[in-house]
DNA sequence: CGGCATGTTGATTCATCTCAAAGTCTGTGG
DNA sequence: CCACAGACTTTGAGATGAATCAACATGCCG
């Protein structure tokens, strides 16, 4: 493991807090592995062994039942994702995926489970990190019943927007099939409402995005941060979906 | 408070292994109160003052976005909510009123975030909590993204009735309108829908549900741990909907 | 016995999925 | 450098699912 990825995951504000001893009993257990795209990392219903930092790269978490998927987030550098599972230690509840060649930190789910027993200000952290994924994903879930497909495209096309500083133009930062998964429609039904999102000020031509109308399209899904989020005033820079997300 | 109280709150799982003295400073500034049913808890967007433990009646936790409503949990004894809104010390993403009259206690969110601050054996406990209703909501989310409306009534009605011992014959704890709004659809919708579940062995009559061919049900929604929850085994009475959920 | 909220049913509209086909993009190999 | 395969995307037509609106039935409580 690179000295600059020790740094890199020492800041995240999973581990910042803790001690050094503890972090260096975590990172000394630990390893990092490069993946190829496409590489199925767990399965869901698998037993929960290594708590998963995205260190390069992107990963999907998706899930799947009877014959049929969707996608329930995507973890961007520097993310972590099923903490909850490593600390139940019960089995994933999704599947993950690398999206493209990715660069993971493994750290053993038992490690994790001694030292938050043995560093306060870990388990303080932990706990930090556990709220704010159940958050995520009560959002996620609220926005899924409250809002239709058309608004939740809507929605996510302004938070996209809202995390790059609030720029009027942008790329997608993922395929439409997976933000269509994401989002809980599918590929063409996304391709068709997008078409009819111009009505309140939005163009989208390929993976590029153009926000004409800030104002339309605010007034036509009214930004809530119980569902979308806080503000975070661009700068988390590079995340695409829901950060913290564990399993 | 009282003794009675305090002794089934300090066997709930999130308190029953912490430090004697910490549950005592935390019931010191905690107080029991009795709500009328439909009282108004808390409303979303607030900030979080107070954990909440049933002590006796329901809870329904809801939120709403733009004149839109819907159902996300109901909360029966003894059970706790909005843990997590309390722990990041952020406004609440759900609102929460009375099904029924109900006694609650209420814990203040500041002595929550100092105890286990130092009581390393309550931040464990906290964590396990948290881990538990993170996943109960990824669960949930996963239902409503994989599963038609019809799949979601059935496995609703499946897990009732596991949550019983496996029994063919229940009566719903919640009204329907209540339950449709949690499993995302409109009350018509419900209804008509539980109507065309006689096919796969489902009779309903107002409240009252027989399984009439239980093997059939199971294969029209093959009940997944993985979206359905554990299996309890009939263990824990008198929860209709998933349990630890907090904001 | 009302009155009111809940539950059902019907007709209709609207939203969304499915299936199919054609268009687009991208990376690969010749 | 070009041709091509394969995946993604768009478009269209049709079927299905679900919401809406309205009316009626049911149940409960004062």
């Amino acid at each position: 493991m690179r000295p600059h990825d020790i740094a890199e995951v020492r800041h995240l504000p999973l581990f910042r807090d803790m001690l050094k001893v503890s972090f260096e009993q975590l990172v000394q257990g630990a390893y990092a592995q490069t993946f190829p795209a496409g590489m199925e990392l767990i399965r869901q219903g698998d037993p929960a062994d290594f708590l998963h930092v995205v260190l390069e790269g992107s990963v999907e978490l998706y899930a799947n039942w009877e014959n049929r998927l969707c996608t329930m987030a995507v973890v961007n550098p520097i993310g972590t994702f099923i903490l909850a599972a490593c600390i139940k230690d019960a089995p994933y509840l999704m599947s993950a995926r690398t999206l493209e060649r990715s660069r993971l930190l493994l750290v053993p789910a038992s490690d994790l489970r001694a030292v938050f027993r043995r560093d306060p200000e870990f388990a303080v952290s932990t706990i930090t990190e556990l709220a704010g994924c159940y958050r995520a994903v009560v959002r996620h879930a609220k926005c899924l019943k409250l809002r239709n497909s058309r608004e939740r495209i809507a929605a996510y096309l302004l938070k996209q927007s809202r995390n790059l500083g609030g720029i009027a133009r942008f790329t997608l930062s993922v395929e439409k099939r997976l933000i269509a998964s994401y989002l809980g429609m599918t590929p063409e039904n996304l391709s068709r409402a997008i078409r009819t999102l111009d009505e309140v000020g939005v163009q989208v031509k390929g993976q590029q995005v153009t926000i004409i109308d800030m104002a339309r399209l605010q007034a036509f899904v009214p930004p809530d941060p119980l569902i979308d989020g806080p503000d975070t005033g661009g700068a988390t820079a590079g995340v695409s979906l829901p950060q913290g997300v564990a399993s």
